[in-house]
DNA sequence: GATCGTATGTTGACAGTGTCTACATTACAG
DNA sequence: CTGTAATGTAGACACTGTCAACATACGATC
């Protein structure tokens, strides 16, 4: 019994996702640095180097994870803006509450993102991080300046400080050290708010 | 010629200190993970199970290091207040670019500090970790309540806002996601005093 | 000053890792 | 049906973190 998914013979089938989803389990369990390619390989039932037909390396395998995280965390952020059509203000700190809540449903994978471990790597895929939440951002702060209700500023900058804002928040608290229970989503939202409303207290007009 | 410092017999004399200092070195050349305890022994010149006579694990001699770090950002950041005594405005904005500052130039120790690398064990140390840095921001925060330009909340509340700002730029900076000349000092110190005046503004009366 | 415990440093070993090369099996195009 | 590329395997290599056993040096005690 080799697999689960798809065909069951010599070749898996699909072997490249099979690998992504053990290492994403994996990565929770021990967190990242403690995540050896070769379980990988054992918990998705293949030989040791089976990986390398799918990813040249390992930087290679995370980087394709990270570029998961981005791909949710920028869904996240715009579904949440999008199911609160009351004016920018609340579309924010329903992106901010997204950002950080998707950071902390899944801290290692933000670490990933985020801290540098693939720094070096992300060079390459740099195009990819990060940049569509930053931009989903920047549009929710343009279409505020256009009411009125934001500064009339450049919107980058204006962007720039909610997105390092909720940025600071997620990496404080993906590291543990911010003094707050994030099981409880209650008290994460608060806080989430509390931040984020003294930002927009910043930028609104 | 077995070092260049304190005894040279069988006893090194002050190989912790060594071991962290080849350690801090080869962090800085090759990224955090590319650090090997048997390089750093190496570096230092003795036997690769020596370290284990100063720590008693890797994770040990990386925390050491983050805790150097810690309280060389507090250092920066407290005497970058104390220099500039034009008030609580212009201190927060001097403590937020020494904060940046710190982490741009002592990137790969910030990643050690703040990265999830150590997430699980820096709860120990827990206590140490940036807290005093962050109790500096409170500190100057509490004295612009008292002195009426900064709005009255709970002085926690709007120093997290300055925190979360400039820790998320830093980490943002350091991670090479920002698409900032790190190299330009002007440059640097423009970027963060942007952010810093729309996080002041934000906290103002 | 000799002695002895203890701190410090060394050697050797072990399992585990990332990655390379060579080989085996399968899918598929002609 | 046949050959070629895609996919998976087996074995090897240097390297890593860590443990146990041993060696050396320092410092207090007699």
């Amino acid at each position: 019994m080799p697999n689960d998914s798809s065909k069951d013979g010599y070749h898996h089938g699909d072997l490249r996702n099979a690998l992504l989803s053990a290492a994403e389990g994996l990565l929770v369990q021990h967190g990242p640095g403690g995540l050896s390619l070769r379980e990988v390989a054992r918990v998705a039932g293949v030989s040791h180097t089976a990986p390398y037909r799918h990813f040249s390396d390992k930087a290679a395998l995370l980087q394709a994870l990270a570029r998961r995280g981005f791909e949710r965390l920028h869904a996240a952020m715009t579904d949440a803006a999008a199911g609160v059509p009351h004016g920018p203000e609340q579309q924010l700190i329903a992106a901010g509450i997204a950002c950080v809540r998707h950071a902390v449903n899944h801290a290692e994978i933000t670490q990933l993102m985020f801290g540098g471990t693939l720094a070096s790597t992300v060079d390459a895929a740099g195009d990819m991080s990060g940049r569509d939440a930053f931009a989903a951002l920047q549009t929710i702060i343009e279409s505020g300046i256009s009411a009125g209700v934001f500064r009339q500023r450049e919107p980058r900058e204006l962007a720039l400080v909610a997105w390092t804002s909720m940025h600071g928040l997620a990496m404080l608290m993906t590291a543990g050290l911010l003094e707050v229970d994030t099981g409880n989503p209650a008290a994460l939202d608060q806080l989430v708010g509390s931040v984020a409303s003294n930002v927009i207290y910043g930028i609104a007009r």
